[in-house]
This record gives structure tokens, sequence and C-alpha cells, in this order.
DNA sequence: AATTGTTTAAAACATTCGTTTATTCCACGC
DNA sequence: GCGTGGAATAAACGAATGTTTTAAACAATT
């Protein structure tokens, strides 16, 4: 059990205070404190700090990654050439996104540490998800192009990522999201409810009409 | 010329190294010697890291909320008692958010600094920012609650922070995004192409239909 | 011009950080 | 059995951090 127990115990832990505090908050020291293990233990299994935050995500996108290119490839099948519509693909992220963490029990987990990579400084982060997942993002967002063709290249690229932002904004910040509302309207939220709150608002986002003076794009 | 020099000095340096890399990313030292001030003028002056911090807001948020109060008085007697349109009560905050900083020609670094605020751990930012100017949202929390009646009271409070992590998620990732639009589309966005572009998602995600059995809250 | 209070300057202080080293432990194969 | 190699441990290292201290320079007031 020697390794495998520690190299867990490790990324169990980090994910966690990654998600709460951040990256350069969250020292190793605090990190090895709390999972009970010596604080060599992350130099000597993952080489740096650095690595252990891209092992950390790689636990993640690794599976998600290659669901999410499988999940794709049924579609494409049964899609035969025709376009995908847009709400196919959205929901079919949706759905991979949600399966992938389920397994893990944390969902709240994955999402902010999503935010994280978009938000902190680590370039190296950027670099590393860019280098090893870049081709799945391109691969979604060739097919959100032939189911939005009406858009301005540039304008579904900032509107993609719009999107991206209310999901993550809104998942990863959850906790406190779900305090406010509990305490205001006395209604509890589910995870299943806020999707199926977000669905209508991201699809009308993405069809919102153009901005007013963006012809010099639209040509 | 001294003490007035010395702290805008601190203060402009500071600013836009928080901007750039975050908080715990940025040290004294950086500031100070990019300020080509004393290390000690930080904490002489200030008293702390954090109350540096704190200041560093305070010159862009004392501002705006009065600014904006000011606003949301005007279009309250223009209306006199009837409910101020959605669009305008967005259109309202855009203009002030997008006036206070162009005095100083730093409307990037103030985006920034916003989505830090929510993003970074720094717990007493956000018990600073809510106790100094918590009341101007709760004023426009209110009024647009009036704009739009026919939202179930979750429904709206929901949307509201989707759309509320929209701006933020993209404005606080902004140089990440940047990065990648610059490099796959050639063409370099403002941050004023960006609000143009928010816009009309904003006010879509909004006026979204409402989710397909909401009928427990909707009554 | 002397004095007072304020600002700047240089240095040191006490922590904390990531990383490395040296040692011990322990399981496994010969 | 023993030795060997991978893994855990304890300790220390060097660098960087926020903060404090002490002294000097300065401005303003009387």
């Amino acid at each position: 059990m020697a390794q495998t127990d520690t190299v867990t115990r490790i990324l169990d832990t980090a994910e966690v205070l990654f998600a709460e505090r951040g990256f350069a908050e969250t020292s190793l020291r605090t990190i090895t404190s709390k999972a009970k293990v010596n604080l060599a233990a992350v130099n000597y299994h993952f080489g740096s700090k650095k690595a252990l935050i891209q092992a950390v995500f790689a636990r993640y996108l690794d599976p998600f990654s290659e669901r999410f290119h499988q999940a794709l490839d049924d579609l494409e099948l049964h899609y035969r050439g025709e376009p995908i519509p847009l709400e196919v693909l959205l929901e079919t992220l949706a759905r991979t996104v949600l399966e992938v963490p389920a397994e893990r029990n944390s969902l709240k987990v994955f999402m902010r540490l999503l935010g994280l990579a978009y938000t902190q400084a680590q370039g190296h982060l950027r670099r590393y998800i860019q280098e090893h997942y870049g081709n799945v993002f391109s691969r979604f967002s060739d097919l959100v192009r032939r189911a939005t063709p009406e858009l301005p290249e540039a304008e579904r690229f900032w509107r993609l990522h719009f999107m991206l932002g209310t999901v993550i904004f809104t998942l990863s910040g959850l906790d406190a999201l779900r305090d406010i509302a509990d305490k205001d309207y006395h209604e509890h939220v589910s995870v299943r409810d806020l999707i199926r709150r977000l669905r209508p608002v991201v699809v009308a986002g993405m069809q919102a009409p153009l901005p007013d003076d963006a012809l010099k794009v639209a040509g």
C-alpha cells in the first residue's frame, strides 16, 4: 500500500486545499501535515510543487478528456456529417463534466480548480493544460463553429468563454451562493437544479444578437 | 511633495503589480523597488500589506460608489416611482464602471482588481468590500427586482450571479484569454471591446425563457 | 535659528517557504 | 539468512517574505 497510499493521499489533500485557497496560498507544509505524510514526500514523488499542481489537474482532465472524445465520436457518428446542434453539444459537455468527478464526489472542487487555472498566475499550468488538453478544446470548438455558422469567428470565441465563466463561477462558488440563497429564499438548490437553470441562460447567451457595431468583423 | 508623492507612487505601482500577478504573488519589495521608495514606506504609510490592498481598492471604489449612488438618484428621480428598465440599469452600471478609471487611464487594472477580489483568497478583502460597499449592491439589487417582476425571486437571484460570473470570469482571466485570442485570431481586443460584446449576452441571459419545469416556483 | 513632528533610509529580525540531504525503515528476491 | 533498493523520516539549507527598529534627513513652527 505504501507508495499508492502516500501519492493519492497527497493528491486528495492538495486538490481540496488548492481549491479552497489557491496555489500560492497553499504551502507544502500545510498539505503534507494535513495528509499525514512527510514534507519531503511531495518533492520525492512529484519532483516539485509545480509538478504536483499539474498532477492534480491531470487526475481530473485525463478521464474527462478520454470520455469527452468518446462522446464526441458517438455524436459525429450519429449525425454523419450534419452539423451537431448547439444544444446537443452543450448537453454532452455538461453531462461529461458531471460524470467525471461524480465518481470522486467532488464536482465543486473540479470547478474551483478550473477557475483557478484561468485566474491564478501560474503560467506553467496554462502551458501544461494547453499542451495536454488543447486538442479536446479545439475539437469541441470546431463542432461549435459548425453549429453556429452565423457567428463571427471572434464573437464565438468570446461567447464560449463568457459561458464558461458563467458555469465555472457559479459552480465553484456554489457553497457561498447556496448559503445566501438558502437564507434569503428558503429554497435549497441541488447541482442538478442549478444546471437546469443554467441551460436556458447559456443557450440564450450564445444566441444573443450581435453587438451593435460588430460590423468590421461580420463583414 | 513628500508624503503625497510616496503614497501615490506606492498605490500606482501596487495596483498595476497586483493586477498583473495577484496579491500573494506580489511582494512589498517588488512594489517598493519599482516605485523607487523605501521598503519600510509601505508599513509606515499603510500599516500593513493588507491595508495597502484595501487602500488600492478604496481609491477605485470610493469614487465608483459615490458616482453610482448619484446616477441611481438621478434615475429614480427621472422615473418617479416607475420601475427602471433592466437595460437602463445595466447600462448605468456599465457606464459608471467605465467612467471611474477612465480618469486614471486604467480600466483594465480596475477590472482585474475586481476579478481578484472575488477570486483570490484574501478574506479580509471580501469583508472590507462587503462592509464598505455592500449598500450599493443592495440598492442596485432592489432596483433590478422591480425591473424584472416576471422573474421568480430565486430565478433572478441566480441569473444575476450567472451574469456576475460571466463578467468577472472574463475580466479576471483577461490576460490569459487575450493571449489565446491574440494567437488564434490575430485580433487584439480592448476592455471596451469586451464590454460591448458582453452587453447583448448579459441582457439575453437575464431575459432567457424560464427553465422547463420551474413551475413550483413560478406558481 | 532651534525645536518639534513627520518622512525617508538602511539594516536587521523573525518567519515561512520550497527544496535537498542524510538517515532509517521495510519489503522482497537471491 | 542477508543484502539491496525503493520509500518514509527528520533535519537542515538557502532564499524570500512581511515587519520592526534605529538613525538620519527634512519641513514647518515658534
